[in-house]
This record gives C-alpha cells, structure tokens and sequence, in this order.
DNA sequence: TTTGAATAGTTGCATAAACAACTATTATGG
DNA sequence: CCATAATAGTTGTTTATGCAACTATTCAAA
C-alpha cells in the first residue's frame, strides 16, 4: 500500500506535536492563571536547580537536553528576572556557575505544585506501568540517536 | 521526602525534551546530509499533503496540532521555496486551499525514506507492543488536555 | 615551556512556537 | 434584510531552538 510507508514517520510528528506540546501548553497556562509570568522552559532551569542550587551552564546542558546557546539565553533571561545569578568560578574562569534568588527560592513550592497538577490532568485514565512504559521507551529513544 | 515532589513534574521535560528533540534533530541532520534544505516542520506539512493534496490551512492546523499563525508561517516558508502553492477557494473567500507542486512531489519517496529510516534508527530495542503503549498514552494525554 | 587540543561559554542568523489582536468573509437568528 | 456571531486566515511581539563561528581559559604532550 502507497500509505503505508508514511506509518513510521508519523510517530515523530504524534510524539512532539501531540503530547509534548499539549502539556507544555497546559502548563504554562496554569502558571499564568496563577498569576506566574516565567515560562516551562525557564521553569526547567529552575527545576534543575531546585534540586541543586549552583550548577554550571554545562551541567545545566546535560540535564535539560539543550545546547550550550540555548542554556545561555534562558540564563541571560532568567538573570533579567533577577530569578538566578551568574558567578564565576575562581578555580576556573571558564566556568559560571548559576545561584537561585530569594525569590525564585520561594517560587519553588508553588510552581512545582502547579507542575504536579498539570501532569495529574495530563495522565488521567493512564496507569502507572503505562507511564513507566513511556519513559522507559523514551529513554531507549534518546540513547539510541545520542550514544554513539 | 522533599525530592518526590519532582517527580511527576519531571516527566515533561523527559517527553519534550529528551525523545521528541532529539529525534527532531536527527531527522534534520538525516535530511541535510542528503542534501535537502528543508526543515522537519516543513517537511511535517509536506507529509499530510501528500497523503491528501489540497487541504486547506484550517485543516493543516488540525491534522499537524498546530495555531493558524504557526501554519499561516510555515507556508508562507514553503511558497518561497516553490514547494507549496495557495490557491483561494472560489465557493468560500476565506479558505486557501494549500496544493504542492511538482518539486515538492518528487520530494516524496525521498524524504520518507529518511524519516522511517530516522526512525528505525530511533526505536532500536523497542517493542511494537511497546510503541503501540507509548501511542496509546500519548493520544490519551493529548485527549486528557484538549477535549473538554 | 610552549603549542595545539579540549572545554566553557557567547554571538549571529534563520526558523518556529504561543498568544493576542486584527481583517475579511460567511452563517445565522430575529 | 440586517446585525451579530462564527470561521479562516494574517500580523505583531516575545521566547526559544539549532547550527556555525567565535572568544577565553585550561589541559596535555612534545
């Protein structure tokens, strides 16, 4: 069949348009009815550093899946929020590392619940062997176009 | 414990970020290296249109789960590069009518070639049963944030 | 020790997305 | 028939991404 040889390709287009796009669109209108104004991508800096206050833009590279540009940018964004601070490292001038502001400290406990609630309408009726499956799949995904 | 609270919140940076992107870039990098100067969007409108030629932009924005500004943009794009044509429909003035042209057609069998083999690329390891779950959980996160 | 490679980060440019506000055209209800 | 709503598409603005080319600093090997 002619169709046929479209099924594959189709899985990029469901995966990122669909899901992806749909819970980050969701999000960021659930920031804003919060009267929030950052956004998810900002939000997933943040989020890093939440966990670990201090890391450099390279870490932050790894842990967000984004190039050394874009992790520029977003800092350079979040540093006009006055949301983190560049510091550079003395053992290393190469190296800047990002400090969280007072006031991103606070925003932590609201945006993360926020976040948890848009994934909880996001995942409804879908089981958690289901959602394991994804990640798992996603993972595998991810490994198979970046390790080699 | 303090960190559990990441963890449903966590689960979108690993759909958008980490799957969805990095089989994007792979499938751009496929294209260029065999020489063809689209970009995966475009070729992401390219592909419902050679399913169905024809469709108008309304349409294009349901099928690929885009805005209408985001499509308006993409085939303003794709008419400079003489792949898309947009033709007024004669019974509604409102509606454009999107047809590809020859160039885009011979562009087919190439560029789907490139996608599925990007994607076999991809799901190395994986399961049908797997990607039909990971489609599955998709559609219904999706459905779960739109259809209400 | 010095030269070249590696690493961390920045800048330029093109493409694309989201949202709001807008125009133009068609449909509908009184 | 006309006013109003709905629909299709466009434009403006901000944010973000990808890639290439760049600077600055540190590392490493001859």
């Amino acid at each position: 069949m002619a169709n046929n040889q479209f099924k594959r390709g189709e899985l990029y287009s469901v995966i990122n348009a669909m899901a992806a796009a749909a819970i980050a669109r969701r999000m960021q209108k659930n920031f804003r009815t919060a009267g929030l104004e950052i956004t998810i991508e900002q939000w997933s800096i943040l989020y890093h550093l939440w966990k670990e206050d201090g890391l450099n833009q390279q870490q932050l590279c790894d842990k967000t899946f984004r190039d050394k540009p874009s992790i520029t940018r977003l800092i350079d964004n979040l540093v006009k929020l006055s949301l983190v601070e560049r510091k550079v490292s003395q053992t290393d001038k190469r190296v800047n590392y990002i400090f969280l502001t007072e006031t991103a400290k606070n925003l932590q406990d609201q945006t993360i619940e926020i976040a948890n609630q848009t994934m909880d309408e996001a995942l409804i009726g879908i089981s958690k062997a289901e959602i394991e499956t994804v990640k798992n799949v996603l993972q595998k995904v991810y490994d198979n176009l970046n390790n080699q």
